[in-house]
RNA sequence: GUGGAUGUAGCUCAGUCGGUAGAGCGCUUGACUGUGGAUCAAGUGGUCGUGGGUUCAAAUCCCAUCAUCCACCCCA
């Protein structure tokens, strides 16, 4: 039996990864503009740091994560997210000691021990954006802000931005009490999933979609009639920040964020063309997480955009990706004498920046021209017996059809300048 | 963790009532001594996911198993 890649998991081949690439760079690029910069952190941390960041009573700390003992015995687990690894690696280092406000993205896989489906994987592929030591809620807007610059600046369409704020410690508990007890109260109506989970965490009710509990969920109490005077405040004015830079939003009393470390403002993205999954992107504040994993109470806000189907709906809805050409120039190799010249000249191209492939098989030249038509060359440079004993190529433009014949000292020069232009 | 669908050539798929495997695309070569995209022809290509069972005979029927896809669930 042939060896396949583990299940959830798969590999992005070099025809995808221009696409790829592009999503990346368009991230940089733009959260670079609002004064972003990238940290890379280790791809499996302690497993406590999940555990307490992320929360205990989450179905991705109870049963997605790869967690196992290393040789040192100490338990380590796979990152499921990203968030918890930043927050540390800022206290750890220190970065906020002198800063006002903290600013950073990363890019890279997560790993949740899932059943895999349209649009989720076992390793799959984040960018999140965080910013760490501060809490007014111009900072609140300017997070949702780039996130809506970045979708729109891919040309994802059908983006909906749903808005909600889930409370702070000081409102957040006497509504779970009454959410609680409403529950109790037509606990023959819910799902036996929620009958399980109305004691432990009874929000989750609110976004589930059986018939039954969507029924109760309709007359049930709202957060947002909870909200305390500073969460209210706080509230609107994310949401007149948000009118300001004209972003619409739905108000969405139902999005629960599924990680423990959120409060106040939580929202998340959607986008067509994706089936089930469909959050392309979510996020919120999180200003009790750097105390839970050991640090000083810090505020933070920040989100994830999920790579993986991004790059679904961008195909999905056939968003034009730039792309060139893996090559600019191919060379064709005819007879064994002209191997060891077209090697120097590939050299030549090459170090004058100029992408080139060659023949290396001996094939016929109907084939060799074949070649270089699939990789899109836009110029052969034909190497055979009579350029040999002229020590000057035949060139020709694969668009325009026309040949000329340059000597090789000139070769790389004139190419240069072609492919420049 | 639960359910449904699907595994046949590199890719997309056909394969009837069980009788020993096919097409298109791709690739190679040629038509066109050294010239791409179009056309035509020939050639190349298969542990029929894997392991059992039934049968004279299994891609086809039965059982198990693995994988993929979709949905629940969860979330990005």
């Amino acid at each position: 039996m042939r060896i396949q890649s583990p299940k959830g998991t798969r590999d992005i081949l070099p025809s995808e990864i221009q696409t790829w690439q592009w999503v990346e760079r368009v991230a940089r690029s733009v959260f670079g503009t609002y004064g972003y910069q990238e940290i890379r952190t280790p791809i499996f941390e302690s497993t406590d740091l999940f555990v307490r960041g992320v929360g205990d009573t989450t179905d991705i700390v109870e049963k997605e994560m790869y967690t196992f003992n290393d040789r040192g015995n100490r338990s380590v687990s796979l990152r499921p997210e990203g968030t918890a690894s930043v927050v540390r690696a800022i206290l750890q280092n220190r970065l906020l000691d002198g800063a006002s406000v903290l600013k950073v993205y990363y890019i890279g896989q997560m790993f949740r021990y899932d059943r895999p489906q349209a649009g989720r994987y076992r390793e799959f592929w984040q960018i999140g954006v965080e910013a760490f030591g501060a809490d007014p809620p111009a900072i609140d807007a300017e997070i949702i802000a780039v996130g809506h610059q970045f979708f729109s600046t891919l040309g994802i369409k059908d983006l909906i931005l749903h808005l909600n704020s889930i409370g702070d410690p000081a409102c957040r508990p006497k509504y779970v009490e009454d959410l609680k007890a409403y529950a109790k109260a037509h606990l023959d109506e819910l799902c036996g999933k929620c009958y399980a989970r109305h004691e432990r965490n009874p929000m989750r009710i609110l976004d589930c979609k059986e018939n039954g509990c969507r029924a109760v969920v309709a007359n049930a109490p709202l957060l947002s009639n909870y909200l305390c005077a500073a969460c209210r405040e706080n509230f609107d004015m994310v949401k007149s920040y948000l009118d300001r830079l004209e972003i619409d939003y739905h108000e969405d009393p139902y999005i629960v964020r599924g990680l423990d470390y959120y409060s106040r403002t939580a929202f998340e993205f959607t986008a067509g063309g994706l089936g089930a999954q469909n959050a392309i992107g979510g996020g919120g504040r999180y200003d009790y997480l750097a105390q839970e994993i050991g640090g000083a109470r810090t505020p933070g806000i920040g989100f994830a955009l999920g790579m993986d189907r991004i790059i679904i709906a961008l195909d999905a809805q056939h968003v034009t990706v730039p792309t060139s050409p893996p090559v600019d120039v191919y060379l064709t190799v005819l007879g064994d004498a002209a191997m060891p010249i077209a090697l120097q000249l590939a050299q030549d191209l090459r170090e004058n920046g100029v992408k080139t492939d060659l023949e290396y098989k001996g094939r016929g030249l109907r084939a060799q021209m074949r070649t270089a038509n699939k990789l899109n060359a836009r110029y052969v440079v034909m190497i055979g017996e009579d350029e040999i004993s002229n020590e000057a190529a035949t060139v020709r433009d694969m668009g325009s059809g026309d040949q000329q014949s340059v000597a090789f000292q000139q070769l790389a020069e004139m190419l240069r300048e072609k492919v420049d232009s």
